[in-house]
DNA sequence: ACCCGGTTCCAAGCAATCCTTGGAACCGGA
DNA sequence: TCCGGTTCCAAGGATTGCTTGGAACCGGGT
């Protein structure tokens, strides 16, 4: 990425499509004909390609610009998916509803369940905590959060809980790696392989030693490396140095673009509920509504 | 999208978080320390959320800051392919294949395959050009382009071609249309309903005409509206006009999104071949290897 | 104890970019 | 012919972004 895309030249190009004149595009984005004539000049020279028919009645796009502007549509949709899952980062306004998360929850599903719920009514503001686990629970019981989102198993007896979907811990291996051709590797071939893990303490770590322990067949072999964030997992998993253990929720885009594989253990799941909790004794009205737009089943195919 | 995400800021912290400095992370953009240090500054003040904890011996990132990073992923993923995809339209250079194809291949099929082609070797940079399936075979016919693609199933006999898949041209309703609660519609009430269609004179308006005419309904009632793009189309579609007639490939995302609904058609497809042609005798070894690389049948789940 | 390599921040200045204002040409319909 | 619509060109100012130079901090090895 020597210099990265133009995204307000591009989204001048999108409305340019849309409305036929630079003039009404520059009216939508708030800025001068000038700026938006400018920006899509330096967007013809960076890409070294005429996108416009310019005339004293309009402009259309060549079709090179409706290549572009077709390509360019995804990304733009992912900057507007971003904006708006960052948006519930920002602290400080009022009448806002304060969840706490872990992280593999905040990163994976809640930007989507908000998105997806706000998108109905206005509702109030969302802010977003991460934290891990205990620190969530913490939170929450403090009343600094309205609801909190875990991934382990235990509840305190002072919160109430509600599952609502389950995480599974997967084994993923790099292409190159022997253990990506074979059908599934056994409990014990698991436990006395160096593995690339989470650091102990973690939840994960934690969920994945207690599953081989109850299998027969604790933990033997050190780990070939130990990292603290998933990213940091998954690159050194998919750098070829070893296989993994993490969530599932965490390497879907991986798997998708066959950056890692699956291996599959040979009868054993390791699941761990999802779980939403909150102060006794009931959730605030926007955490239960919240709550049910989450669970109810309005998945996509 | 106020102000759009500071992609490279993004791409900063992704390496911070990677390499552990703003240091390292700087080495890495080829820009000086104290850049990273200004603009992760200002992107830590845009958010409202510290992302980082900074030490004197070296930089980890905050909750937030892992958030972030993970929700930047994708959109770095999509800035990536869109510069691939873009960059294949610049022009000028010797030793390219050059390319031309319809604009529905163009926009939709062309940039993964020739990805996955020069992702494994080198091989020559490619030039694509996009157009009208009769500017394809002209193109080629001339020379000026050394494969085309295009979607009508009469390929001229001086020409070789191959047939590389098809293409379905389906009716989509908003959301908000009776007939997205449809099972079927039936080809006579297809005919009698003004739709949203293509220009006449389009490949596709022509295919959906004849698909009609062969099944002894022709088309009676005179277009919603009449649109020259495919952006167009979907805009109108979706805006709630009317149900509208297109390339099954220009509304894969709509459908994903919900924002347009399929309606099938009562003992009815419309499909219209993908069709690679080159000059006779026999393609150059560069379009060779390239059509050898998507026929083979390596597709994703 | 000391220095040295590593990390970070602050301040000043330069350079490039971006946007606005102001002026002009072009086309088509009233 | 005029007028509303479109576009481009040119100059000025404000902002942004990066570099250079200087300083403080920490930890490990000499």
């Amino acid at each position: 990425m020597e210099r990265p895309p133009d995204l307000e030249g591009l989204r001048a190009l999108a409305l340019v499509a849309e409305t036929g004149s630079l003039n009404a595009a520059a009216a939508r984005l708030g800025v001068t004909q000038q700026a938006v004539s400018l920006r899509l000049r330096a967007l013809e020279t960076r890409l070294g390609v005429p996108l416009l028919v310019r005339s004293p009645r309009g402009s259309t796009l060549t079709s090179a610009g409706q290549l572009v502007s077709a390509w360019a549509g995804p990304l733009l949709a992912a900057a507007e998916e971003f904006t708006e899952s960052v948006g519930s980062l920002r602290e400080g306004r009022e009448r806002t509803l304060r969840i706490a998360a872990s992280l593999t929850i905040a990163e994976h599903l809640l930007p989507e369940w908000i998105a997806r719920w706000r998108g109905a009514g206005a509702g109030p503001a969302v802010q977003l905590l991460a934290a891990n686990s205990d620190n969530v629970i913490d939170t929450v019981r403090r009343g600094d959060a309205a609801l909190g989102f875990i991934e382990t198993p235990s509840v305190p007896a002072d919160l109430k809980s509600l599952t609502i979907g389950r995480d599974e811990l997967v084994v993923v291996a790099p292409p190159t790696h022997p253990w990506s051709r074979r059908k599934a590797v056994t409990v014990e071939e698991l436990a006395t392989t160096a593995l690339v893990l989470r650091e102990p303490g973690s939840g994960t770590r934690a969920a994945f030693e207690a599953a081989l322990a109850d299998a027969g067949a604790p933990l033997a072999a050190p780990p070939n490396a130990e990292l603290s964030t998933t990213l940091g997992l998954r690159s050194t998993i998919a750098a070829g140095a070893a296989p993994g253990v993490l969530s599932s929720l965490a390497v879907q885009e991986d798997l998708r673009t066959r950056r890692l594989r699956r291996v599959r253990i040979r009868d054993l799941e390791i699941i761990r509920p999802l779980t939403a909790i909150w102060p006794a004794p009931r959730p605030a009205p926007a955490a239960d509504d919240l709550l049910r737009s989450i669970t109810t089943p309005t998945r996509r195919p």
